[in-house]
DNA sequence: CTGTTAGCGCGTTCAT
DNA sequence: ATGAACGCGCTAACAG
């Protein structure tokens, strides 16, 4: 292993002090061009890297910011951490990724890591049973950005990005309506998160707007998994009065879904409309195509991250951005249209 | 901004010599018990951290392992990074992942950086342009171990951790053939990759032990995306001999595919029967469901970080573990059913 | 078992 | 425009 170079190094070569080296390799402007290019082309041929630690631990910052995940091997979580790096890539920033899996626990384990990192700011998307955030108490007292998107958290010192779930909620369920559905059943996730009890609220406020008696033996609160979408065929079927039409907040668990009910002979949309949530790869896979509801991950991803770094650089402080609101879209295919063209 | 507690501050505060109190936070093993206790508790209650980077300075280490893949939003590679995260956390260290978006320029570039944050070990699937591994060379001189899994590039350095590309080309193959196909398309990607290559190698193996003349014009080298699969049933169907059998190493592109051949009023298996790879939960989900390659990515994620540990930590030297291969496994489903049961 | 000492490599005052 | 000197917080020798 042979040694490091350091800026003491080049500067004893060049006789310069190491401030000037240090400086000189910083761009600070009180140091004449030329000698700048001296010493960055003699660091390049001494093959000198700079030694993040040594500098982090004098500046007392990172360039590192933390995302924690519920997990991160869905469609959309892995396009909205796509797009995350991106952006702090090329910001010059890294990303320390870790995942809850859905439990508060590890979460709660992953942001003291993230803490003890002394990451610059961090990314949250709250695990299923999340109850508070305690756990990120340390960060907001330090003031260390701390910027919740998807699975939000109210909190006012911490911005949120989401998209408008109740809007999503509401036009799903009037779609389906506005195809002559009469009885809808909704399936969706833990309502402790605002993502799956917004989109109720939606439901429901759709359902008023038509005078459709709100039914809550329709709604099925589940963990949104595949054996869910097995589980909610079987309750749809077993309904005296079979609802002709389902909205699932989760394309899979949708497709598993359809998958039940056309095997148990139904037709789709014939006998039970459908539409799903995220316009993942599958919707467009299933037959009949699920009608879904575009979620922006990758966006979202971006977006999370060029705010972050903003508030880092103090262009925007944490109260001008409580909230941002990317939007989604309605996207309609076979799986809903009761009605041909 | 509260100023941090250090080891100092704990130390005067106990009496004890900053070196104490810094070996009772590390549990050394020559520190009594008792005063271990008095110090770790005055530590929570002081509200001290760790600072992360005086420690890696001192230490030389960093407890972060770097990864680059081509990118991170695809099913096998999400699960892959899932079991890498879960592993790596539980072993105390942190996820440094970039993404080369299939571009050797920027597989450079990430790893330049990955180098500068002095990471303690590097995992890489490259991109589909890489050439050489030059760019690796920094890693490898530094001794910084190096390991290579799925997409790998042979070097007697560098352990790789991939599936047996070869078997389950030959096996996806040769089950075609037994179902009676004659005449087989092989859609696949990059043949300068190891798994494109090994699994048309495969299927060439298959085609000669039952004495089947192989056609160059039956493989299309493509990029696998969904616009592939569009094309790959153009010509398909373009053949006047039509094939009546279809091999696709990546399950998005063969459902397309298959989307489009149905379209065009074929029936799946008994036209054309078809295999993809990866089990990708796309595959259950189209009708005939596909049958396809497991490719253990999940497993394979984990092994990686595994086997990185184990170097770092001594308990195996780059030579011993050369390569490591993961069983992969045929899954049977109904689009290559010819044969009834 | 515990304390003393000496850097790890860098950025930043304060000088000149 | 450049240099001298200090300290960020921690751990590893070496002593006792």
């Amino acid at each position: 292993m042979e040694k490091e170079v350091t800026i003491y190094d080049i500067a004893k070569r060049l006789n310069y002090s190491p401030a000037t080296v240090s400086r000189a390799l910083n761009d600070h402007p009180a140091i004449r061009s030329d000698t700048k290019d001296v010493i960055t082309s003699m660091a390049r041929q001494m093959g000198y890297r700079s030694n993040t630690f040594a500098s982090n631990l004098r500046r007392q910052r990172t360039n590192t910011i933390g995302v924690i995940v519920p997990r991160l091997n869905s469609n959309f979580m892995s396009c909205a951490l796509a797009g995350m790096e991106k952006v702090a890539n090329e910001a010059g920033y890294n990303l320390i990724i870790s995942q809850s899996l859905e439990s508060a626990r590890k979460e709660k384990a992953n942001a003291k890591t993230m803490f003890d990192s002394r990451v610059d700011g961090l990314l949250v998307s709250v695990s299923y049973d999340t109850e508070d955030i305690e756990h990120f108490d340390d960060f907001i007292n330090k003031g260390v950005p701390l910027l919740f998107f998807d699975r939000v958290i109210e909190h006012n010192q911490c911005p949120s990005i989401v998209i408008d779930n109740v809007k999503a909620g509401y036009e799903a369920t009037t779609h389906l309506l506005e195809q002559g559905c009469t009885r809808l059943m909704h399936v969706t996730g833990n309502l402790k998160r605002n993502v799956y009890a917004d989109r109720l609220k939606g439901y429901r406020m759709a359902l008023q707007d038509r005078d459709i008696h709100y039914e809550k033996q329709l709604v099925l609160e589940t963990d949104l998994s595949q054996e869910a979408g097995v589980e909610a065929a079987r309750q749809l079927m077993a309904f005296p009065h079979r609802p002709d039409g389902l909205f699932v907040t989760n394309d899979l668990c949708a497709v598993t879904c359809m998958g039940q009910l056309k095997k148990a002979g139904l037709s789709i949309p014939a006998d039970v409309a459908v539409v799903g949530f995220n316009n993942d790869p599958v919707s467009q896979v299933v037959e009949p195509n699920l009608t879904t509801i575009h979620y922006p991950g990758r966006e979202m991803g971006e977006i999370a991250v060029k705010s972050l770094i903003n508030h880092l650089n103090g262009l925007m402080d944490m109260q001008t951005t409580n909230t941002i609101i990317l939007r989604s879209e309605l996207i309609i295919r076979a799986s809903s249209l009761k009605k041909a063209h």
